[in-house]
DNA sequence: AACATGTGTGGAATCGATTACATGTCCTTT
DNA sequence: AAAGGACATGTAATCGATTCCACACATGTT
């Protein structure tokens, strides 16, 4: 591997000169040329390792995630992606795979790594969490938790349940279920449901509790979920059904379909999410966009504005699109 | 930020002895222990910029992508990042947005970071690219196509395409439309296409011009080729699609649909990829799961086992399996 | 008793860059 | 003609770890 002082060395200057021609300092134009020129032909490129000893900074940012293969995750990664790269930063990828204690283990980690700064698509809000943040003091975004004092890019949650469930209403459905998931979400398990029981009690609307079931996210809950809310549900069937991720909405369909539902004659379906699929189901899911990509951009920014001054702790709201589909 | 020095300093001891009990050498009980609540306290952690540049190593493997919101993409990355993850790897990831300059661009810049190795999952083979490669003189594994002299875990793209055909000859069709892709990708373009080709002639069934379309992965070009397909075919309609992508799949049976065709009545369709979404589709889309979680994993395996020592440059073919599902 | 061996610790070089400071030219300006 | 500034280059300290070598001490071996 060559190094700086093989290139200063062939080039008969002193390494500063060489990092000068990196670094645009003065360096004359004949030097210049030389040193490039025996930089092309050794193929040199600087240590960023010892680059980032001596200067603190890394070009790299670090991006924890719940689970990489999702859409939303995917999404996300690719807008964030798309601004660092532009400044030449790259992103070192961690996934918790949906364990808590890992969130904290990877903020340090990255820390010791001296990655420039974090964005982290939280699951959970956990007092040694947001600890570990404000331990790490390095820019920081969160991307769909409000975490306090920290810059969070949020969905709202509570609207785009709140919309679906109105929706469904207008659409004459007085009997919706809902399958959640866990609250220790406190977006997806929290304010999704909130929205969903709020727009209910509105409207003076009957709430039992055999028509809301907690998935995990899955195809198969919402599959199993759906199994549960018709048997337990005896006569007293719902005529909607509001999933509030579209996996589960699919897998809520899948189950109506084979005992023979028509949809959405029989059974309305709504999910969240806007996947790829959703489009494309029959009958297609009546959904929301999140704009997840546009999340990530967003967060990116902000991370990038982080870095370059310290900012104060801001939340930012994304808009959503209640995407109106046949499932409805 | 506390160093080594600072720890030193605090347990009254060399910073050697500190270094020490983080990598296990000789150290006294008491002392360990006495190092060990320092560390706690101060909540340090090694520097690892510092780290890699003593050590030559960094932890750190480099991942590049053509493309990372696609769902084989990102199983690829979960495959890697699970077995990676195990022995603390961290992932670093690039994405050439399916330009190929970034490909070697990319490689150059994951050898300044001192990667331990780097992942590739090409889209094309040129010289440059081997070039580099080579000039990287690192531990080095391509998934999905065959580049001379690298490691590579490859799809058997050749007959899972002529599987595909085979399956819809047995299903009495004998007129075939194609969708591919550009041939610069070797495996996707070329050898699916071969595969398509090759059982035609083996069955000595008509190879029509105006059956064969080109995509570009994407739904809506899948939409479009069926479009030219049906346009062009005048009278002599296929009786069949096969897309070498379940994306290009799923845009050529929203296309019939739209049309009025009965999918698999008046049109079979089939795919590639096993995508979530094929099996929820309807009807479900034939297609062909490629593993590709398993595809990373192994990648990362042997990746893994290169670092530890050198090994010969060697071809792994994944397994694959036919789904056969509705759309035929 | 002399010597080898195992254990525990510190000193100092080293990895490959950046950067503050010093030095030396050569012009321009008053 | 002296001074000041712009330009060009070099010297050496520094970032935070690892690791070779040396040394000290205790214990075991012949």
């Amino acid at each position: 591997m060559t190094t700086i002082n093989d290139i200063a060395k062939m080039a008969n200057v002193s390494r500063t000169t060489v990092s000068r021609v990196f670094n645009n300092g003065y360096v004359s134009e004949d030097v210049r040329k030389r040193i490039m020129k025996i930089v092309e032909e050794t193929g040199y490129t600087p240590s960023l390792s010892a680059k980032s000893l001596r200067t603190k900074k890394s070009g790299v940012i670090g991006v924890i995630l719940p689970k990489i293969s999702t859409e939303t995750a995917s999404r996300v990664v690719s807008g964030i992606n798309e601004v660092v790269a532009k400044e030449n930063f790259q992103i070192l990828l961690t996934d918790t795979e949906l364990q808590k204690e890992k969130e904290i283990e990877y903020i340090r980690l990255l820390k010791s790594r001296h990655v420039d700064g974090i964005i982290l698509l939280a699951t959970n809000i956990n007092a040694d969490l947001i600890k570990a943040i404000t331990a790490a003091d390095l820019p920081f975004i969160s991307i769909g938790q409000d975490l306090p004092g920290v810059t969070s890019i949020l969905y709202d949650d509570y609207h785009a349940a709140s919309d679906v469930t109105n929706l469904l209403i207008t659409h004459q459905h007085t009997k919706i279920a809902f399958i959640g998931v866990g609250e220790e979400d406190p977006s997806v398990g929290r304010q999704r449901k909130m929205g969903y029981l709020d727009t209910l009690a509105k409207f003076n609307l009957p709430i039992k509790e055999e028509w809301i079931e907690e998935g995990d996210f899955s195809i198969e809950s919402g599959y199993e979920c759906t199994k549960k809310i018709i048997k337990n549900s005896g006569t007293d069937l719902p005529s909607a059904i509001f999933a509030v991720t579209d996996r589960m909405a699919i897998g809520a369909m899948e189950y109506l379909r084979e005992q023979g539902f028509s949809i959405p004659k029989d059974m309305a379906v709504a999910g969240i999410g806007a996947s790829t699929m959703s489009k494309y189901l029959t009958p297609s899911l009546t959904t929301v966009d999140y704009f997840n990509k546009e999340a990530g951009e967003k967060a990116a920014r902000h991370l990038l504005a982080q870095m370059i001054q310290k900012k104060d702790k801001e939340k930012f709201t994304q808009t959503y699109r209640l995407i109106k589909r046949d499932s409805v």
